[in-house]
DNA sequence: CTTGGAAAGTCAACATGGCTGACATAAAAT
DNA sequence: ATTTTATGTCAGCCATGTTGACTTTCCAAG
């Protein structure tokens, strides 16, 4: 397990595996993450919708036509939590739901225009965010940053991270 | 707004602030925060606690003695919110409250034995992952996530970040 | 010392978004 | 045709966010 990393020689490569450095990456991720959130947030508050409400259009916006069940898989909640998510959004007219073609049990999502209206504001404020991020830091960092955090996932989640494709009617 | 990035030559060195590299970033944070929080939600499961006591218990741990009004801070919920959980937590003798010294209406909080069994447990497992992601990613990412993290994260969020020091009685 | 406002914490009640259980309908298997 | 399986829906519970009203303590003005 020879190192060669950035900081210094003998042993010092593995000082950023110390438990200080561990704790100090945790806090982070969770300082980082109520950023990451805050601008859609903000957005949200006063409509009646949350962020269950911003991951259910955001993936519908990455993969139209795609299933309930898909869904499901990505956002790892149950359906009966995505269920009243996608209701009030069919209800309010943001999303369509249209019963599946050969298989009239599933349902193909799409979002409406309204539905894309609102999924504009919500990511054009998250990507502003990142983009400060990334620009602040730079693309060297910008590389690490994803390592780490694909790192991170569980497995399946990193498949579903990868593929995220299927989905079309 | 010439950029010195690390790709290539002529326009490249912006190709990480694509709309499309920035979606990346979004999901990618959305999937590790899942593994981020998956180990000690587990832990948590079952026990009557859920992840606002992981993170009180988190924040106890690292500056003892600390008031409920520093914790809130810091955590950014309602005092009214942080009550409950603490309240639980000093019932279950987790936590203890002791009754500020100087000023009264203070308390000043720290982890008994059995809330320090509880945090190394928790604080364990959420290492043992960031630890591998660290490792599998290597000292040079490690530094541009942190840096990306930072510069994601709100200012008055930064500072408290950084400092994160007061707190003692 | 008393009085009044600010600060810290607590209690009550409500909203969001997780969850499980029960169920309806469609499809697939026997 | 009947049973089994998959998908989606309805009802109700729990965790944890919220606001509003209140108590206790502290400090400052009189």
């Amino acid at each position: 397990m020879a190192d060669t990393g950035g900081s210094g020689g003998g042993g010092e490569g593995l000082l950023y595996l110390t438990d200080e450095q561990l704790r100090k990456g945790i806090e982070a991720m969770f300082f980082a993450y109520r950023g990451f959130t805050a601008d859609p947030d903000r957005i949200l508050e006063g409509m009646k919708y949350g962020r269950a409400h911003h991951r259910a259009i955001h993936f519908i916006h990455r993969a139209p036509g795609t299933t309930v069940n898909n869904l499901l898989a990505i956002l790892a909640v149950t359906k009966q939590s995505l269920n009243r998510v996608l209701s009030t959004l069919v209800e309010d007219g943001l999303v369509e739901a249209r019963v599946g073609v050969s298989d009239k049990r599933e349902r193909n999502l799409y979002l409406t225009a309204k539905g894309s209206d609102l999924e504009r504001a919500l990511s054009d404020a998250q990507r502003a965010r990142m983009r400060a991020a990334y620009r602040a830091a730079g693309p060297q960092a910008v590389q690490g940053f994803r390592q780490v955090l694909e790192a991170m996932m569980d497995p399946e989640m990193r498949k579903g991270y990868h593929s995220l494709k299927e989905g079309g009617a």
